[in-house]
DNA sequence: AAACCATATACCCATAACGGAATACGTCAA
DNA sequence: TTGACGTATTCCGTTATGGGTATATGGTTT
């Protein structure tokens, strides 16, 4: 088996740079295709691609208006991964390592008599 | 150029399931290889290989206990994932979308005079 | 030293990514 | 209708994935 395709899941999706500062630049409202090429200085047959996996993790929806595209943010699916982080909240300041460090001290301190 | 490496950021890493399950397990605690093998019912090479990746990215460290090498979880780099998704935390209710439709009726109610 | 246990690495395969370039499609203007 | 514009799709080449299987490495026990 290869990788998993980038429009299994929104984790996928976003693990691309150019796609995370395509919903950056859409976080701050619609935007059609050729304002996005522009903003990110890439072809803009590769814009079209990356908007197509974020259309199929339904990270962001498209209207018509005449000869443009409009695309916006769906923000939804970002939650499922801020659900999955959520749980390692309380651990990123690698307090753990430390607390460890800290109470192994205080037990050999305690064992030895040491001042 | 091909999609970036799973090695290159969390982002990546992050992006299989596996390693996603990797994770969970050590956030309950220190565990050597075999122990996620059980637990995952992968292949031992694959449970080591998914570990690489996280090392390599440094979700995870390691620390040789005899023939046993004991994995943990150090969760900092989750931190820029949670920092990129936080500007979109008040946008996941779909409020938005919701917005600009009653924004459009009340322009074209204004532009008409339709009741 | 030999046998054994725990883990890592090497090699193979099928799959798909991403960028580039060319081109197809759909809408609007003249 | 023809042409221009805006966007999407197709085809190509390079690269690396993740699983499978075999094997290497390193520590432990006898």
């Amino acid at each position: 088996m290869a990788r998993a395709a980038t429009t299994t899941d929104a984790f996928n999706a976003v693990a691309e740079p150019r796609r995370r500062q395509i919903l950056d630049l859409l976080a701050q409202g619609e935007r059609p295709v050729n304002d996005l090429v522009v903003a990110l200085g890439l072809a803009q047959p590769q814009v079209s691609k990356h908007l197509r996996v974020l259309r199929e993790v339904d990270l962001v929806r498209v209207r018509d208006e005449g000869r443009h595209r409009l695309y916006r943010l769906n923000a939804g699916p970002l939650r499922s991964i801020h659900d999955w982080l959520r749980k390692y909240e309380q651990q990123w300041n690698a307090r753990f390592d430390l607390l460890d460090t800290v109470l192994a001290d205080l037990k050999e301190e305690e064992a030895d008599g040491t001042d």
